[in-house]
DNA sequence: GGAACACTCAAATGGCTATTAAAAACTAAA
DNA sequence: TTTAGTTTTTAATAGCCATTTGAGTGTTCC
């Protein structure tokens, strides 16, 4: 019977999965070979396509690996309940420069490259990343919403185009950031982004 | 002696770059192939190395036509004097709207993605990126200090950081813009992006 | 102990891709 | 017409890379 069971712990498919995300998001999909993958882990070819249909099979799988992570990170901030709509909203941003600044090279936001790479050749991967970008946006729809609610945001703010302007907003700088190399174009950025928010403030 | 001189007009060489502009602009520079260039333009390998000493100088050709173009573009806007410098910043943001609109499938742009796909591999590509969004930048900048001094921002305006953000923020619509596959994405972008200027507006 | 299955390995295959080599065709000037 | 210089073509070369094959090792359950 087959192993290759939803939910089941599979270290050495788990294992290829978590070098192939930090490889791909610091060199993309079509740069990053297989032979670096499995010289990394010291595993050979035949191991990899016991567990993987193709290469585009796992960077499916890296997809979503990085989407878990997005939400995780993002409850992290998000899910403070004790704290208001914008208060988490600024976390959320602080925690972002403060994971960028740990890497001493920004690597940018791994579902922003995947886009720009694979959307014209592989309409599947492009619709996924517009799916997770959706999701993302849903979430601060939600807090936006909250924050409406309690007088953070004025009444005749659209909570779902203002998250869809935050989610593109955020790609953009984090695509600079990654160009100049320069993790406080991100926070300068996002200083801006902030002020806007602020701007439609409830008085 | 080299015919290969700065100035000159060298239709072939001219034909690889238009051609290449238009495959990588949609397909990215790795998944551009010679074969795919050449075939396009009926010639053979030994022409392409004639011109250029490899795929990666057509690379650089390609990024300063592309900057050519964003320039000529942009002054179409910014270069009307006889408007207010906040009536050709909207002006701009029009023209992109419907420059992207005459494609069904919109691209995104070239910039963003050769950024994305190149800055790890390539550090010469990213540099030079870094520069163009930073020329890009300054001719938003000189337009918002002109703004600033008819008041319609107000003083304490960083006209720099402010371009910068504007920069980022493009960036990051398109992108979405073409994840999506939608025009929509990014005039529902540009408005919130015009209504936070609006919020800086002087008295 | 042995049969079925899960997993791993080493070695090939074949296609694609950038790059090179060398000859041919064209051009223009002496 | 000769000659030198340019552009283009044809035909390799060599490396890379995803994928396959088939044999091997271990593990589990009867």
């Amino acid at each position: 019977m087959s192993n290759l069971i939803i939910g089941k712990h599979y270290p050495t498919r788990e294992k290829i999965v978590e070098i192939a995300c930090t490889l791909m998001r610091k060199k993309g999909f079509h740069a990053t070979t297989l032979d670096d993958i499995l010289k990394e882990l010291g595993m050979s070819k035949g191991s990899f396509f016991y567990y993987f249909k193709s290469k585009e099979a796992l960077g499916y799988a890296v997809i979503e690996r990085f989407r878990e992570r997005l939400m995780n990170f993002t409850s992290l901030s998000l899910g403070q309940v004790n704290k208001s709509p914008m208060e988490r909203l600024n976390l959320h941003f602080e925690n972002l420069i403060n994971d960028f600044s740990q890497h001493e090279c920004p690597t940018g936001c791994p579902f922003g490259m995947l886009a720009q790479e694979l959307s014209e050749r592989h309409p599947g991967f492009r619709l996924r990343l517009a799916e997770i970008f959706d999701e993302s946006s849903g979430l601060w729809q939600k807090l936006l919403e909250e924050a409406k609610a309690i007088g953070e945001l004025y009444e005749a703010v659209d909570c779902k185009a203002l998250a869809d302007f935050l989610v593109g907003d955020l790609q953009g700088a984090l695509l600079l950031m990654k160009t100049t190399q320069d993790v406080g174009r991100l926070k300068r950025h996002l200083f801006h982004t902030r002020d806007y928010l602020t701007s439609l403030r409830a008085y």
